[in-house]
DNA sequence: GAAGAAGTATACCGATCTGTATCGTTTGGC
DNA sequence: GCCAAACGATACAGATCGGTATACTTCTTC
């Protein structure tokens, strides 16, 4: 294994035990055991365990959101369908069978106090994923992209939270059926050169 | 202090550092400096910390569960009202200063095993609070009750993981309008005797 | 008021935690 | 092919973890 490698393999192998077991759960013994690595190692590529969490979260930050913007603009072209492709991309996250809940809200919820850099990088991450529903919110010409990017980011939550007590997906096709249902009775601005000029047009 | 309240004191102090620093940062040290209480004592009142953990989440589960009945029942008196009141008493709850997050989901974010009794004790809770929405939408004559309770349910996950980042309680009220434009358009089934024969109603 | 249960205080146990030190081996870059 | 950096292995430090043991005191109850 090349050196630039070990670190990525720390980092997979911390997300995958942090997702199992938990933050505080997952001792830095466990990680170097699973790594195949030694301490020494992996204090020499992270100070600290925050560290690593951190690099992790961060990681993992990039990766979720370049992969929901890859499968949203794979499976859908209109900006309305695309807000709503962000369930498909959500139940098929759930569907994994190592799915144990949105690992930024239980590193939130292991690090509760706000000032907590742990705590500030779930946040974050969340702040960049409704910027994203407001980017395609406002390509749908929603009139309050704002409004509707939380929204959209509440019911993920919603499915996300019930998804980790059930462990099943249901959760997260409801939230779409929602979705849609709320999204079809928003109103819209007209688009630059003609379409429709309606105030109340169906969404989808 | 008389000795059937030490075990409530236990309890409530247990109660208020997991949800201040989580289940796994707060020690037994802690909890019992914090209750002015000897190791001994709590031991002869819990077996191991897990039944500590249990009973502070089963009782906090009636206490939950039996407030926000009676908010409900005070504040309003039609079902589809008692049904968008459930937010309300979300919002209080949300708006304390105390309030970070749904200690039921981060106790089963902290123990992620199916089978571990810390999850079973959080899932037991999340399904008695969706047993009370879908007595309020079968009461108030709603098609698919179960569907609709699992609808509230969900938008008040949503509300609470929300919370639990901003620290802001609007979240909640989002999701009260989310829900009331979806209990709108959702068909109900005619009254027992008289009251509205239609297929569409509105539901507030 | 005696008895027994339950309280306090403290010391302790073994395990585990994060993080460091030591030292010999491997490896990549010039 | 040399040298320095990075690796593995291990031992260890100091703190904290959950939980127990002991000895003394206080309260409740009959």
């Amino acid at each position: 294994m090349r050196r630039s490698e070990i670190r990525d393999h720390l980092l997979d192998t911390a997300l995958r035990l942090f997702n199992q077991h938990g933050y505080h759960a997952t001792g830095i013994d466990l990680i170097i055991a699973e790594a195949g690595v030694a301490k020494t190692t992996l204090y020499r590529h992270f100070e600290t365990k925050e560290d690593l969490i951190l690099a992790a979260l961060e990681r993992r930050d990039e990766e979720d959101r370049s992969a929901m913007r890859a499968f949203v603009e794979q499976h859908a072209s209109d900006p309305v369908e695309r807000l709503l492709a962000t369930f498909d991309f959500l139940e098929a996250s759930v569907r994994d069978k190592q799915f144990r809940g949105c690992i930024f809200v239980s590193a939130a919820g292991e690090h509760k106090d706000t000032v907590n850099p742990v705590f500030r990088a779930a946040v974050m991450h969340k702040r960049l994923a409704i910027a994203y529903f407001e980017e395609l919110a406002h390509a749908a010409r929603f009139a309050e992209p704002k409004r509707i990017a939380a929204e959209i980011n509440l019911l993920h939550e919603g499915a996300m939270a019930v998804a980790q007590m059930t462990r099943i997906a249901e959760p997260a096709r409801q939230a779409k059926r929602m979705a849609g249902q709320l999204l079809a009775a928003e109103e819209r601005v007209p688009s630059a050169r003609g379409g429709d000029a309606g105030q109340r047009t169906q969404a989808s």
